[in-house]
DNA sequence: AAACTTACTGAACACTGTTCAGTAAATCAT
DNA sequence: ATGATTTACTGAACAGTGTTCAGTAAGTTT
């Protein structure tokens, strides 16, 4: 009988057209304005039949959070060209930096709001797997430093915690607003993209400096 | 006449008890569960009538913001008795970790929400001074550290960025609940906030090693 | 006593996420 | 072919949100 498989399959085809207007939606109005009720008028269905496809509005948040990590994952296949492993940790930061700055509101939904993760403690069953494959990404190449002889007394997860925390700081930093309203940066009148370009080079002049600490004199 | 004296101090007293309600509400519910009508109940008063006394949400939210840095940087007095820059730098770390537990929703009022923000833009008046005067210590902390030597060929306030950034990325990861939902961290059963505190000392380490790099010579 | 000012409120507006009884159509069983 | 059942969907409602505004009652001034 066809006929259950093609009801199946125009099922999980309407899922799909609501997840797309939920995407739509949310690139261009942000999250904060984006309602169920929106997302049905999109849809031509009612606020009710969306309901029928997913629990919740985290569930949804939850899809698009999932996305979101596929994304910048993608964003670091430039560094598959990238043999030396602090190069591609430092490729890897401009793919961050770059990642968060274009897509500002998927960032927020992936790495600041804690509903999609609500939504993950409520459905037990799954866990936070995008999420881990982008930070083990991280976590090999930091190992793959250390292989190599950088970074030699330094614990593996721990350092890599710290790197991907001052990524995330400069990151939320900048979007939600508030590097730009330090008086410094206010009064200086530097555009905040170059004043995180530049931090984020100081960051890597001080991992370089870490870098080599198998032997060093100091005069 | 001392009859409009009292009551322009009565007006004001009533302003006050806005914000101590907002406050309170806001510390045991969270601000997501705080609404006007709440507040407005605690102080047995019709909701319109706050809109006589703050003008909007974001208004109150940004009074209480600014309480959130002047708290913090009552933290920050346990440097006072810290002479060496260096050490400071360390203490001001564990009182930014410390104050970042205790008050998880000021933190996030004062450093992850843009509301407040918006409500200086919206108000082109006054700056964002009490933020400033935070960021100001560290500042000057990390200065007098490269006065001392430390540091050397390091920009101030691009090192001040990047260590506020990790700082912030930290306790905002840890907050989020993202820290642990890492699957490294889920499975290791670790405490969140012995990992939290792990990765800050790991964060020490590093600096202690860029600490004496005025002249090095790799072998 | 009348006019005016001040402080406050009830009710509404336009939203929000979510639920649930009810409906119409498609499918199944007899 | 007809009746029973399942499926897909919806209108309307619930309880909440921030915010506005006409209207009221009390206090002050003339």
């Amino acid at each position: 009988m066809g006929v259950v498989e093609r009801k199946q399959r125009h099922k999980e085809e309407l899922k799909k057209d609501i997840l797309t207007a939920a995407r739509e939606l949310f690139t261009e109005r942000g999250w904060e304005s984006t309602s169920i009720r929106n997302i049905a008028e999109k849809i031509e269905y009612s606020p009710a039949t969306i309901y029928l496809y997913y629990k919740d509005k985290n569930e949804i948040i939850f899809d698009l959070h999932r996305e979101g990590f596929k994304l910048l994952i993608d964003y670091f296949g430039v560094l598959k060209g990238v043999t030396d492993p602090f190069e591609r940790l430092k490729a890897m930061g401009r793919a961050y930096i770059r990642f968060a700055q274009e897509n500002q509101d998927t960032y927020k939904l992936m790495l600041v709001m804690e509903e999609p993760l609500q939504h993950v403690e409520s459905c037990a069953a799954q866990d936070w797997d995008e999420g881990d494959r982008a930070f083990d990404i991280l976590l090999r190449t930091v190992a793959e430093c250390q292989q190599k002889g950088y970074f030699k007394n330094l614990h593996t997860a721990n350092i890599s915690f710290v790197i991907w925390s001052t990524m995330h700081g400069l990151c939320t930093l900048r979007t939600s607003g508030h590097l730009g309203h330090v008086g410094l940066v206010r009064n200086s009148g530097m555009d905040i993209d170059l004043l995180l370009t530049n931090a984020y080079e100081e960051l890597v002049k001080m991992l370089e400096q870490i870098k080599h600490q198998k032997n060093i004199t100091i005069t």
